[in-house]
DNA sequence: ATATCAATACCTGATTACAGGTAATTTTGG
DNA sequence: CCAAAATTACCTGTAATCAGGTATTGATAT
């Protein structure tokens, strides 16, 4: 029987061998290739792909989901399964939305990555429940497109006048979109701001 | 001979089972336990403590530090390594503070990792070179002792007036450490000082 | 000893943020 | 179609930040 491939990237040597460690444990899985970052594979080519990536969402300078983009254009056929540090709604509404074929906590266990590997590549799809917008208490979900789009401009040390200026808006319109963010997020100011990101990996 | 015995401590799952596999690969080492939380490691008690603890630095509750601070009171003999995310001079120092006898990156091969392990129990401690103060690029270590304090009061969100406040200074004087903390790390508003914060694990 | 740095404090003016409204238009969902 | 939500915009006043100085005192290091 024909072994299932697997390429991992992660940015951390000890991450990408203990888990190369745990899947060459199985006889059925065979670990054909991993990199350290996004760019070192971009820059090989693979004459046979293998059947699955498993990919870290959080990798620097190009994170895992715009990873996931092109090697789902490139490896049409090649499954891929996102292992992360942090599971929350940003995250796995963006692997979804990246065409990823699961999406899995670095909590599980050995066990459960390999359970949703075989389920994969059997065409299933392995994602965590998305948290309920109205049960949610964290205010994040409720806030709008808009306002999701100012607070990353914030972030960026933005004043309001230039924000307006970006988005072709009115300074005014720019501060009543942060006013209602506070609101939401029940916090009051700018920098409060910053650190709730952070927190949630934004 | 004896094997040495190791107990793992990371919040991670997968962690946990890789880095356990990565060890118990020689048969010169055995992973007698392991721990997600600093909590759990501390409702157990060791009859013949392990020879030597791995700790990660963040982990939630309790972190890395103030675990080894507990485990070199409680068991004089056993040895603690870090094997930490991110390697800085905050870190560094705060494990040797804390009688740690090792700090490697979770960015090493399990072939160092092995290698530290086998170098510690020789009575030897693995440390990088901490960043020379002259030579630095990132401005932080410019920082004094009082800037870093106030850095922590604007990253909490709190007023230049709250701050003074607080340290039974002149507003002005707080105001003249901000713009000397912007003027050393090269930023223009306590928004971006926030996020070198967090960039810099602070 | 003296030069450098840390910590302190003050001044001014401009800009920005924050809090508290109101309100029109458009989009979206049921 | 209609209600709710999203997006837009404006007004006012207060508070805070930011940028540009100057200057004194004490510690520290060569």
């Amino acid at each position: 029987m024909k072994k299932i491939s697997i390429v991992l990237v992660d940015d951390h040597q000890l991450f990408l061998e203990g888990m190369e460690r745990i899947l060459e444990s199985e006889n059925e899985f065979s670990v054909i290739n991993n990199f350290q970052s996004s760019e070192k594979l971009m820059a090989t080519n693979f004459v046979s792909p293998p059947d699955l990536f498993v990919l870290d969402v959080e990798i620097p300078v190009i994170n895992g989901i715009a990873l996931c983009q092109y090697i789902k254009e490139k490896y049409p056929s090649s499954k891929v399964l996102f292992v992360s540090m942090y599971v929350n709604n940003q995250f796995v509404r963006a692997a979804k939305e990246a065409d990823a074929d699961g999406f899995i906590s670095k909590n599980s266990s050995a066990q459960y990555v390999k359970q949703s590997i075989r389920s994969i590549l059997c065409d299933n799809k392995i994602f965590p429940a998305l948290i309920n917008k109205t049960t949610s208490n964290n205010g994040l979900l409720m806030l709008s497109k808009r306002e999701k789009e100012i607070m990353q401009l914030i972030k960026a040390g933005k004043t309001s006048k230039k924000i307006a200026e970006e988005l072709f808006i009115s300074e005014f319109t720019v501060e009543t979109h942060r006013k209602n963010i506070f609101k939401k997020l029940k916090i009051e100011s700018s920098v409060q701001l910053v650190n709730f990101m952070h927190e949630h990996h934004m």
